[in-house]
DNA sequence: GCATGATTGATTATCACTGACCTAAAAAAT
DNA sequence: ATTTTTTAGGTCAGTGATAATCAATCATGC
């Protein structure tokens, strides 16, 4: 009852880590006798701690000799992360589904926590003087902390020199 | 009556100072009970008191295990500080002058480039929005950029010699 | 008085977990 | 080859526990 969710997500994450492919296979109702629980558990666990947008992907098979495959995702090139920032943040991001990723990619260290504070300061701008000043609906709100976070994000994936980037106006 | 928040607020530096991790986990609920308050004061204390911009970051999950983490980003600096930065940006700035002012922060190696980057992608996009969007004038998007800028470098706690960089009008 | 900040509590949203029911794939039976 | 059985995983709605939000109210200083 105390941490079921959090025993099974470091049990896989240190499966993850001995493993040395990037991917590890299991069998769900095996694990969850493994932690006493119902296998739709596992499903949870899945679906709350393995998602893209934390830089896992699923892969499972029913019948006979089923199993569940779990993916750690890695972006090699700029393209690709690019790409992958797309797809995650979409067109439209709730501030708390912003906050979010941002933990996941501290987690995985692909941004620090100083530069995580500078996103959610800009967001938090964002989304403050659309509110307070214009009145924006949450819906227009989300979009543009959508359109913040991707520039922001692709910034530091791609790499941009910033002396080379500052000439407009 | 007047010091509640005050109370939670120091109750909170008091335990991140003990603390050997810079995070704390708490409780809403607890926390409420032990100053006797409604739950959402909580919210009301780390809403107004441990912004991004002051350099806390706030992480929290709800339901059962739920919690709520407060995370020191910037290292102890002392308060004058921010006081600086007011000085230095005052209540407008051109961006010009805000890159050449970010410039000298990472020549003298008080932010990295990719922090720069961060903060010149944030500046941009507030001028951006309120120009093309909303047609402000020069004079007003000076004043947003300023505001943008103190928050964020407040944010990162960055010491500025004002003898060194105090350009601005 | 008015503006700002502090406090409250009713309502809403999210999370961990369960179990009944559903679907897919392989294996066995025919 | 087709059908049936078995074996696996998937889905979803419900429950209780917790946190977030928001508008209303109260307090304080100007």
């Amino acid at each position: 009852m105390q941490n079921l969710t959090q025993n099974i997500e470091e049990y896989i994450l240190a499966r993850l880590e001995q493993e040395h492919e990037n991917f590890i296979s299991l069998r769900r109702k095996e694990l969850a006798e493994l932690f006493d629980c119902v296998p739709s558990q596992i499903n949870y666990v899945l679906r709350s701690r393995f998602r893209p947008e934390q830089g896992y992907l699923i892969e499972s098979r029913r019948g006979g000799n089923g199993y569940i495959r779990i993916f750690r995702v890695t972006c090699d090139s700029p393209e690709d992360k690019s790409g992958h920032i797309d797809d995650i943040i979409g067109d439209k991001i709730s501030g708390h589904e912003a906050r979010r990723l941002l933990e996941a990619l501290q987690d995985r260290e692909l941004i620090t926590p100083r530069e995580r504070l500078l996103i959610e300061i800009a967001l938090r701008q964002a989304d403050e003087t659309l509110r307070y000043d214009y009145e924006f609906s949450q819906n227009k709100r989300n979009r543009t902390q959508a359109k913040v976070l991707k520039r922001m994000l692709k910034g530091l994936m791609i790499g941009i020199d910033p002396e080379t980037e500052g000439e407009e106006e």
